[in-house]
DNA sequence: CTTGCGCTAATGTCGGACGTTAAGGTTCAA
DNA sequence: TTGAACCTTAACGTCCGACATTAGCGCAAG
């Protein structure tokens, strides 16, 4: 039997202050919203310096459960779905993961994305997508923006499904891996027309709320986005790390 | 035309000092392992009191871009994967998402999970899998535990399909929808007898590296899970926040 | 009731201080 | 020579006190 044992992490006091206004926030005690108290005074009920309680609390802005509208107010806050994205990136960049790797786990994320959005998307919803794409047509060439837009693209139809977790999970890979676009498009002349076909027959099943379809629009793009990026020999090269956000 | 305007932040001296450092660690200056120089070398490079680079170090720290092994040393690291996992857990607790939406997303990266590990894992790792199951086989009952392991086994079936990407979105995901195991166990008496079964059937596709089977078994898995959760009434209720990993 | 002004207090930053202890070098023994 | 015990130094965690700036709030004026 393996013995386990996790480091003990010595308790400095920065640190159980984060420490027990997290435990606060988690529990209920404090919601988002709430105002804390200034400095000064938390200092003087946790029994510290101002100094000290200072560093606690660049630790929660920085976990993203307090924040600073203005220097003034520090409230309790929930963590902001770009924030955990950025995050996420990072991380992702900084352990060098590959194309495929991005690619496989899109591979099932965004098809979902997809039918999900065809079960919940309202006409208003699907209205703005297709502006989006409208936007997207007129910008042939100019790369950055086109990347931005895609992205902007399949996020909206993330968001389209309701579903917050898929939001999440999704966005930091999708983030990463449509950045290869840029790499793709020079050795796939016809790549890029293709995108937009399956970008506007995505769409069409979105109108029906035919699920299925949508699902398997998406599944085409993204197939159709991996041939591309081995055709430009991306498959094993590792992401980019994604402009930053905070 | 929307107006469109992103806030201005201002850039305190601890922040800059935070952005500064980490673009350094993004742009590859600063490698993992690489040691910092201390606070007040730090303070004078940067032209600041040592109470001001604090700050911004405690903000690295909790970003997971450096790390102190000891008080004494301050070097340069890699984001760890349970740091992230705790972020994202702790955000999808606070932001109440529900069950049927960590289900959704659960149905397409465990089979996508297991899909993987047949096709990549090695027979030690699919023995040391069984052993997992059999411990878990030893303490029906034992419900604290019996969450654990099953959390442990699908995680090691993600590890097993060696795919970094797949590892960090599933895991708080996963981590919080197994957390409902112990809502569903009493209102379906044979529920647990299935999953393990399930297990079973999955290992056995594993051991074939039969990657359509294992993904099969996955899906069927995940839905009896729904089924289960259906019989409790958790559809629409909010997941726990996970234990404390940090 | 809204607008403008001024005052108060909290923030960001600074400088310095102290006990504790980890890091690294030194000494000694095997 | 190598390894272990020791010692010195300096870096860390924490504290104290201070100052300029400015956000927030109350009050007066329109």
């Amino acid at each position: 039997m393996s013995l386990t044992a996790k480091p003990i992490q010595a308790h400095y006091a920065y640190q159980q202050i984060a420490e027990e206004i997290q435990a606060q926030i988690l529990r209920g005690d404090l919601k988002p919203g709430d105002q804390l108290p200034g400095e000064a005074e938390l200092g003087t009920m946790f029994g510290v310096t101002r100094s000290t309680v200072r560093e606690g609390l660049r630790q929660l802005e920085s976990d993203g459960l307090v924040h600073r509208p203005t220097p003034r107010r520090l409230e309790v806050t929930l963590p902001q779905a770009d924030q955990l994205t950025t995050r996420a990136g990072r991380a992702m960049a900084l352990m060098k993961v590959t194309f495929r790797e991005l690619w496989e786990v899109t591979m099932v994320t965004e098809p979902l994305a997809a039918r999900l959005a065809a079960q919940h998307a309202t006409p208003a919803e699907i209205d703005q997508l297709q502006q989006l794409h409208a936007e997207m047509l007129g910008c042939e060439g100019d790369m950055d923006r086109t990347i931005a837009l895609d992205e902007q693209f399949h996020t909206q139809i993330a968001d389209m499904g309701k579903n917050r977790v898929l939001g999440l999970a999704r966005e930091p890979i999708a983030l990463l891996l449509f950045r290869g676009f840029e790499q793709i498009a020079p050795s796939a002349p016809r790549f890029y027309k293709r995108q937009i076909e399956a970008h506007s027959n995505i769409i069409g099943a979105l109108r029906d709320a035919d699920g299925e379809r949508a699902e398997k629009w998406a599944r085409m793009h993204i197939e159709d986005f991996w041939r591309g990026a081995q055709l430009a020999g991306l498959e094993d090269c590792i992401a980019l790390s994604p402009p930053a956000v905070s």
